[in-house]
Formats: structure tokens, sequence, C-alpha cells
RNA sequence: GCGGGCGUAGCUCAGUUGGUUAGAGUGCCGGCCUGUCACGCCGGAGGUCGCGGGUUCGAGCCCCGUCGCCCGCGCCA
């Protein structure tokens, strides 16, 4: 017999019973009846009941085992007695009766149970991740996160995609994000940067004649966490294709994100063809560049309606005086309503640093449509209609309105709108609503510092010809900032799964890009000297994307927080609570790396 | 860096208007228990009410400060 098991915890049958059996595991629940005693046995398997009592030899050590210690018993499988089989158990129609066992590893008092789902501070959960790793839930979600890692890599090659892998240590690239440095021992006073994502190196493998790149891809930014956005490293399908158009990745990347949702989806909707919005209609039908589209609210344009003159509203006239807009967010059903939910719709507004959230709400009466609350007033009937017609209201729905200027209305409607849909309960949640956003802008004005900055990926494609482009008059500021590029991102659910783009390949392109946001050529063969290089000897057009592994997996295993499928996450300051990093390092090293310390006491 | 929420037993939480000795469940320890699978019953240990200061005859509760955690903002194309 094997030294620890000829069986898993998983695996004993009804067919099984008579054999003799070894099994190893952990300890999960023990039930002490006195004369009879049951511990059930788990390993990565499954769960056996083993029962044990004093006519055994081992009955004396089994009555000091705990929850958790790792044993080895020996015994015969048996059938339970009728009455007692456990069918919520795949083992549930046996035990295996105890004759003799071997303590592997005793555990001390635990500071959390791995039996049941209570909840546990993250410290403590992080501190003793290992043991939170063992607790069912986590447990799974580790394994499919696995699974759908697989899922992935098998339909990319299936795709006619080769996996390639990059430098880990490398220069700083063109993400805006911040760097995490690494100090070099050979070169005093220089530094290697860990890639944000492979973007240079994925388009110089195209560069460099292959073809179809992807990659299961560690990235590394410096930059405060988010519930979905982990601390310092994450994963991302990198993706690169030469010689191909958006058209060309949409229809290869859509099937491959696609039937992994449905893999791993449990039964619940995928979208079959995933909608293309223009950022600019997704902007103001949804008030976001990631909009959930579960949420069948859809936001319109009403400042021409409050503009009239017959209407008498003047915060909002004003606001459209002054260049603004007004978005109405339909409230489907929202006039039964109590009175608390506008108040309290209000109240949010304020506190997103809005005025507020005018409304509307519409009740019939006497087969009249009729505008009630606060607001109401200042809107004739006639306008009135022109709103309900505009935004598909009837009689027992309500509007709510956001008033400013583009930006800010746009998003504090996209937001009401999520919040009334969630309030009355509106569109299946239970449903993985997945599209493409189309045609970002290329680039942004940034305020501050009164410039023309990239708003995505700076080696992203304009979607203009060539020559047009080259002609662009660096000083016609509106017609640089209407440019939209070949940029796409992919939406689910509200979140941001994938963005990619096709690139430029043209060096004198790429330096007018540059030029654009205020990049002389100079700077840019300093900053990125060998995709300009590698510019000038042949580059084929191509393009790709990268999609949020860690995202997706948390989407599919319907946890809200990335630390619930991530083995050993960080905790929300970047620490390592269980193997503690950041630490502190030793004199030498820091001198063999040419660094003294600097730190600020406090 | 900023804002919000939360800090009471190992853990999850209750704690009235500021008023006697701060409770429950769970876990832990001991005892009983031969068919349980959240086993059951009896008993026990376990508390700097995050920390510091203040108001008060009296503070878990009110006030000020501070620390920690989570969430969000900034940041992250």
């Amino acid at each position: 017999m094997h030294r620890y098991r000829s069986h898993t915890c998983g695996a004993l049958r009804e067919s099984d019973v008579g054999q003799v059996t070894r099994l190893s595991g952990w300890c999960h629940r023990i039930r002490d009846h006195g004369g009879v005693l049951f511990i059930d046995l788990r390993d990565h398997y499954g769960m056996t009941q083993c029962v044990i009592d004093p006519d055994s030899p081992a009955f004396k050590l089994a009555e000091t085992v705990r929850s958790e210690w790792v044993v080895r018993v020996d015994g015969k499988v048996r059938k339970r007695p009728a009455g007692t089989e456990n069918p919520e158990l795949p083992t549930g129609m046996v035990e295996v009766y105890i004759t003799e066992m071997e303590v592997l590893g005793p555990a001390a008092e635990l500071p959390m149970p791995v039996f049941g789902d209570q909840e546990y501070p993250e410290e403590t959960r992080l501190t003793y991740r290992f043991l939170d790793l063992r607790r069912e839930k986590l447990h799974n979600n580790i394994m499919k996160r696995g699974a759908i890692i697989d899922g992935l890599r098998r339909r990319m090659k299936e795709s006619a995609f080769f996996e390639f892998t990059t430098p880990i240590l490398t220069a700083s690239s063109p993400e805006g994000a911040r760097d995490f440095l690494v100090p070099s021992r050979l070169h005093a006073g220089k530094f290697y940067a860990l890639p944000q994502a492979p973007q240079q190196f994925k388009q110089l493998i195209m560069i460099s004649g292959f073809d179809r790149y992807f990659q299961i891809a560690p990235c590394f930014r410096d930059e405060d966490p988010r519930a979905d956005r982990l601390p310092g490293e994450f994963y991302q399908l990198d993706v690169e294709m030469s010689f191909v158009t958006q058209e060309d990745v949409f229809r290869t990347m859509e099937p491959v994100i696609r039937d992994t949702f449905k893999e791993f989806a449990d039964g619940k909707p995928v979208t079959e063809v995933f909608p293309r919005i223009p950022y600019f209609e997704a902007m103001l039908k949804y008030g976001s560049d990631k909009p959930d589209l579960r949420n069948p609210l859809v936001i319109v344009d009403v400042s021409d309606e409050f503009a009239r003159d017959d209407v008498s509203f003047n915060a909002f006239k004003n606001v459209i005086k002054g260049g603004g807009v007004v978005r109405a967010i339909p409230a489907t059903g929202a006039a039964s309503q109590p009175r608390s939910f506008f108040d309290k719709l209000n109240d949010w507004a304020r506190t997103e640093g809005a005025p507020g959230l005018g409304y509307v709400v519409f009740e019939e009466e006497g087969g009249q449509i009729i505008g009630k609350g606060p607001i109401a007033k200042f809107i004739p009937d006639e306008v009135q209609k022109l709103i309900r017609d505009k935004a598909g209201l009837k009689a027992g729905d309500a509007v709510f309105f956001s008033a400013g200027n583009e930006d800010k209305a746009a998003s504090l409607a996209g937001k009401a709108r999520v919040r009334i849909g969630d309030e009355l309960g509106l569109g299946d949640k239970n449903q993985f609503a997945l599209c493409w956003i189309t045609d970002f802008p290329q680039y942004e004005w940034n305020e501050d510092e009164k410039k023309i900055d990239f708003s995505h990926n700076p080696f992203s494609m304009a979607n203009m010809d060539h020559d047009a482009f080259m002609a662009l008059d660096l000083s016609d500021k509106d017609k640089i900032l209407k440019i939209t590029a070949l940029q796409y991102d992919m939406v689910c659910n509200g979140y941001e799964l994938a963005s990619g783009s096709i690139r430029n390949h043209r060096p004198d392109r790429m330096v007018k890009a540059f030029e654009i946001a205020g990049y002389g050529e100079t700077e840019v063969m300093e900053r990125f000297g060998g995709m300009y290089r590698a510019f000038q000897y042949g580059a084929p057009p191509h393009g790709g994307m990268a999609a949020g592994i860690d995202r997706i997996v948390m989407l599919l295993c319907g946890a809200i927080n990335l630390r619930e499928i991530t083995l050993f996450p960080m905790n929300q300051r970047a620490e390592d609570l269980l193997l503690g990093a950041p630490s502190d390092v030793t004199p030498k090293q820091l001198r063999e790396l040419h660094i003294r310390l600097n730190v600020q006491e406090k």
C-alpha cells in the first residue's frame, strides 16, 4: 500500500464497499458521540466520513485529534447504515471504519475556521491565507480561475495564436501609470522597470515577423488599488496580430471571450453578438464608457427642450446658456415610489457635488398624463410630452434630470442611471452583457497644463488616412480634439474587460502623433528608441488588445473583490501580510545597488 | 493626499436617555453521550469596549484628537 493513500477523500463509492483503504487529509469536522466518533476527512478532492468506536485499536488516538490536523487513516470501506446516508456528499453512501491512524501534521488552535463560511477580517484572512484557501469558496474560485485561464489559452491556440514570453526586467513602457523600479547593480544609478504591460514587446514581435501573439502576461503598476484593481500586479490576456483591421480583432477575440464566458457562466445568458457602441454614444446614453447593459435605462439629451422660450426653469436654462447640457434619465415605473425615493436620490446627487436631481413624475388623471413634482410647473405640458416621447416614458414613470457642463452632466446621469436601475430592480442581473466601445478620442485637453494629451495608448492609430493625419496643423486644437482613434474597449456588466487598438506602424506617423501631444522627435527617440528604430525597417500594420484576466475571473466567480479570486493578494496598502513584503534589506544589499536611503522620519 | 463607514470576548455581533457586576451565538477547555454530518446536553476559561485626552457624581455610549481596517475619490490610456 502507498505510504499515504490508496484513494483520495473524494473517491470512494458504493462499489468500493469491502475494500481496505488508506486516506490522508485534514480533519474537517469531528463529531464525538462518546461511544462513536465521526471524522470528516477532507483533501483537495473531496470529503469522506470516517467512523471509529472503542472496538478499534486507534480509538484512543482518534479521540485526541482536532480540527485541521492532518492524519492518515486505514480502514475498511463500508456501506452506511440505512437512513444515515448523506446525499449531499459524493462519497455520502459509504464511510470508512478506522482501524489504524497516524498523525502526520498536528494543528494549533485556529485563528479562523476552515469549516463553515463565517466572514473573517481581511487582515486575518491574508495573514493566514493558507487557511482561507482551504475553505470551500476560495478553493473553488482558485480552481475556477485556473480552468478559465486554461480555456482562454486553449481557445487562443485553436485560433492559431502562439504563446510567447517577454522580459520582466525591462524599460519603462508607454502606459501612463507609475512604474515599479528595480535598481541595477551593474549600472550604478540606473533602474529597470517592471512592465506595465508587454506593449512594446508584442509590437516588436509583430515587427520581427511573427504573427498572432498571445500571452497570459503579468503586468505591474505602482498605483493605489480598488476592489476591482489589485495593488501592484495583475494578469492580462495580451494579444497582438499583424495585417489586421479593427474588424479582424473583433471577429477573432469576440468568440474567444464570449465562449469562455459561456463555458463558465453556469447557464447565465451571455451576449451572443457584442453591440458596438461609439464612445460618444456611450457617454450620452449611459453616461459612462463602461456601461452596464443589464440596466435597460437609456439617457437622452433634453437641452433643446429646456432651452425653449416657454420653459421657465431658469436653473437649467442658465446651464444651457453657459454652454452646458441637460440629460434626462428615465425611471420606469417610479411614479408609485414614495416621496423618500426621490428625496434619497436628490440627497445622493448632492453628495456627488451636484446641486440636485430635478425630477418629474407622470401620472394618469382622467385620460391625461399629468406631470407632477417640484419643477413640473416650470415645464409646459407640450414640452413634457416632448420629453416623454424622447425618453420613452408613459404614465406611471418618472424622469430625473442632470444638468451641467457636458462631462459632469453625463457622468452624473450615468451614476444616477445605475442607482435608479438598482433601486427599481430593473434589468436581469443574472446575465453577462458584453459590448465593444469604439471610436475613443485620440487626444484630450489637459486643463491643468493647458496642453493636448494622449487620452489612451499613445501607440494607437488615429482613424484618419495617412496623408490627412500627416497634414494636421498642430495649432488646430478643435480639429485635433475631435480625432477618434482605432481604439476600443470590451465591457461587461459595467467593468472594462479589455482594451486595444490598431497601432501606428510608420515612424513618421508615430512622430507626428507624439508631436501633437507635445513631444519632439528627439524625445520620442530617447523614450521609445527601440520602437522608433523598428518602424524604420519594414513594420507590418498590426493591432491587438489586452483583457484583464482577474476581472474576467471575478465576474465569472460572482465575486465583487479581486482578493476572492487571487491566491496570494496584497492588502489595501500593497503589503503581503503572509510573507511580509515589502521588507527592509541589509546595508550590504543597498551598497551593492549604490543606494542610500533617505526615509522621512515621522 | 481627500471623503465616507466601521473598531465591544479568538470570530460574528447586541448593548436602551450617560447609571448596579458589559451580554448572546460561535470557537476553545473539561465532563456526559453508540449514528452524527452546523450532532446534542452540562460546566468553565476568555474583555485595556482600538488608543490618548476631555465633559460628568458616573462614559462602551457625549466631545476633541489619534491609530487601524474596508469602501470610494484623486491616481490608473
